[in-house]
DNA sequence: GTGAAAGCGCTAACAT
DNA sequence: ATGTTAGCGCTTTCAC
């Protein structure tokens, strides 16, 4: 059978043919196993998110996944629960053993624990800004982002902003990084960051948003506005707002990130930071394709270059993003 | 190494241990691929679903992964937009080869296309109920739950209730299994069955699901209910229903399918049948299993027997469902 | 330009 | 109870 070489090397037309024709007449197929082991390549990439029901990761993996077919390459979600052990057994882990590499979009794993952790396999890390990564990552600019959206409330008249899912600003995570950009819209005008406006969330769900939301709103010192960290918890904010007979946006305006579908069909529908999920996706695809490719040549190549403990140059990429702005964030009433 | 032996014969303890301690100090682990070409299985099944942004499918899929995770396997999702050709090419293409068997969600496919479909993999339909299906299949009872979510629109003093994304009733299909549970609640109650109150929709998403609402209630007789055959044409329905000015439930009733999170903090909350997806997941998950492993042993068995064309028995699982009554199918105003 | 053969890492059958 | 071995189907190298 020199069917199989078909792929690459110089054949006669002829021949080329009389195989194809072999091919189809009894059906075979080519064996994966038998190719993955040859190869030591599966083909399979894996896609590592915190939970598919969020909206956003589940229109980000079908991005993705449209992307690796592109490249002849199957996807396997593993979904994490945002849950720091599970994202570390998700690296290294069941399911992780015929991969060729990972996309990973951590959560709760921070800058300390991705250093740490030794994967032989490539990682391309997605939506977070990592301080001192070894790995390639692909994000957008959270603290710009966040400061835009801050802006825009502010210049619709809003004063006591809270930030729902905000932690302390740091060097570490989304959270943080948005965090960031509030405090930055805020100190550009003056204002004072209030702490007890910024509100950790544990899950990023609707519920959350909700409990988070009442219970500001039932504070002392009420705020009139909402960032909310991504749209299921302005969602959940915005049911609680309603349920408290409190008006958005007329007594509170809501903003949310990420642009997942519902927040166009939502009552009111909702003003959000909107990333660009197709160029997420095909940077984080060929990124990763990218390097595994790199590394499958590398081990052919010099001798001491497959002696070096790992490739230096980690790339970073920055998608954009746009605030759209719906009626969520409407004029003050 | 006689490691590997390990999983299956005796062996002394001493030894076991002293195998085990080698495995651990040389970090050894087991290649897949390896395995999989001498077991002829991968140990990963497919997923095949429409879209996994549609919420339902997105919490299934995560209850699949839990549940095949429990019995070792890996799950590699596809999504198929609902698309024929792509559901074809789902159950027999790219990215199924390497795959023991599928759990299949068909949405375009109809039963004589299933019927024709020759695939060479263990297969289980998920949430159909196939006429004269040549594969396993587990599902709700369509008819009697959308009969009885008509049945409760009926009991709260409703009178014309629309039915969006129903087709007209027949053999094949969720939407025609709906539709003719809600053909079978009229006719209980003598009330006439208005065709005209009947809207297919093509994509079951938000946007249908808003555009026929609005097509509705503009038109000559509009309904003062709406059963969406499921959940995001519901949310979609409403928030059309709030753009014409009409009040959810005051004017209109409105009950979707399918129980996603997102219908419990919409406003107003949403009346859903919503299905036992765990039991439906595992369910699903072991029939699938049984039947790789039925297989597997069934071809090492008699030569007769393996020369039968299919295993006979197919089984049929119907799994339970509860509708949830919420605040938009609460009393007229 | 084409065919032959070795070997990827594993498991199941067999020999010890 | 343990060690040895053949061979799963593919690709790559090498000989023709």
């Amino acid at each position: 059978m020199s069917n199989v070489i078909n792929d690459h090397p110089n054949i006669s037309p002829r021949t080329r043919a009389a195989v194809e024709e072999a091919i189809a007449a009894l059906g075979y197929r080519v064996n994966l196993a038998g190719r993955h082991l040859r190869r030591g390549e599966s083909g399979v990439i894996a896609l590592i998110v915190p939970e598919l029901d969020l909206g956003y990761f589940a229109e980000l993996s079908d991005l993705i996944i449209r992307e690796a077919k592109r490249h002849s390459r199957t996807v396997l979600v593993h979904q994490t629960e945002a849950r720091r052990e599970r994202e570390m057994a998700a690296l290294d882990g069941f399911g992780t053993d015929f991969v060729d590499g990972v996309l990973f979009n951590p959560l709760a794993m921070d800058d300390d624990d991705l250093d740490a952790h030794r994967t032989r396999l490539p990682v391309v890390l997605l939506g977070e800004t990592p301080q001192a990564g070894r790995h390639h990552h692909v994000t957008i600019d959270n603290v710009r982002a966040a400061r835009e959206a801050t802006d825009h409330l502010l210049d619709s008249g809003r004063t006591r902003i809270a930030v729902i899912g905000g932690r302390p600003p740091g060097p570490t995570g989304t959270a943080e990084l948005r965090a960031q950009g509030y405090r930055e819209a805020l100190e550009a005008r003056g204002l004072e960051y209030d702490p007890a406006l910024v509100r950790p969330a544990r899950h990023f769900h609707w519920q959350d948003g909700a409990d988070l939301a009442a219970e500001l709103v039932n504070g002392p010192r009420p705020p009139d506005a909402l960032l909310c960290l991504n749209d299921p918890l302005a969602l959940g904010a915005v049911r609680a707002l309603y349920d408290a007979g409190v008006g958005v946006p007329g007594d509170v305006a809501v903003v949310g990130f990420d642009d997942i579908a519902l927040g166009r069909y939502s009552v009111p529908s909702l003003t959000t930071v909107s990333p660009d999920k197709p160029g997420l996706a095909r940077a984080a695809v060929e990124l990763l394709i990218a390097e595994i490719e790199a590394r499958r040549s590398g081990q052919g190549a010099t001798e001491e270059a497959a002696a070096e403990p790992q490739a230096p140059v980690v790339k970073e990429i920055v998608i954009g993003h746009t605030l759209l702005v719906r009626e969520s964030s409407g004029p003050k009433g």
